[in-house]
DNA sequence: CTATTTTTGCAATACTGTTGCAAGTATTTG
DNA sequence: CAAATACTTGCAACAGTATTGCAAAAATAG
């Protein structure tokens, strides 16, 4: 519950409604949410264009990191290993579930580095795994 | 130009102009493609529904694969190393340049294996890296 | 060339995301 | 603690993105 406040203070973040909100959902929640789910979530209690915001602030602080996804759909986690800065966010494997669809962070597992032909400079890497996780297994 | 008409043949796929023409498309196109993208070069001489059709049958027959990215935009690549049934898409490394915004499949990099924590069953790896590409350098 | 199957385009609809601005709420400072 | 300031919210309007049903048109099969 001070978890929350704790993070809004930290990143020098108005203490709002909607926001406590947002982040207890997340820290709630075992996976990645998309916009939909917080808005189903909240039972429209905030406005579209406050979860839109908030979710922009929280991405801005580093608090949230975005997950790409091949359905056209943005999905956000929390940032557990407390990052700093909004940097080094995808640095960690995301696990899609094809059975229940949940999206899971594996804070644990890092993304490899790969070898880019000639003229190739990487700034950051993506990996999502696709598969069956720990609950379906 | 007869290589756009093998590919059809061999999907069991009527051949049409809008077929042709955005499989030339992406034959010509050495990145990868958005819907946008398609509308804009083809004049709009198809309607917007024609191409999410034939763009989601392209997918569906592994004429092409998707790419995940951040910013809820999906984009879309041939499948080069004649991948069969809609398998073995996602293989490869897709590589974005931050410069010039190009998305580039690098076929000839392989999604390395990683090891995933106990009871997590991995079906399909996909891998993007950002950065500054060749061109760009 | 005709019959059948497939694909297209239109219309309607729904979802997703953004911006400006006025009103409201939170924080700062004296 | 109250007033002043700064920040956040909600509304309205708008723009872009995606989906569905159905009738017309085109492609393929026989």
């Amino acid at each position: 519950m001070n978890e929350v406040l704790q993070i809004l203070k930290k990143n020098s973040l108005s203490v709002t409604e909607g926001r406590k909100k947002i982040l207890e959902l997340f820290i709630a929640s075992e996976g990645a949410l998309a916009h939909a789910d917080i808005e189903k979530q909240t039972s429209n209690n905030f406005d579209r264009v406050t979860v839109y915001r908030t979710l922009q602030t929280f991405v801005e602080k580093g608090i949230i990191h975005q997950i790409p996804t091949t359905d056209n759909s943005v999905l956000y986690a929390l940032c557990r290993h407390n990052c700093e800065q909004g940097h080094h966010h995808d640095n960690h494997v995301h696990f899609i579930c094809s059975n229940c669809d949940k999206t899971i962070c594996l804070d644990d597992v890092t993304v490899p580095q790969v070898k880019l032909p000639e003229g190739f400079t990487p700034l950051q890497s993506a990996m999502v795994v696709t598969g069956i996780c720990l609950d379906c297994a």
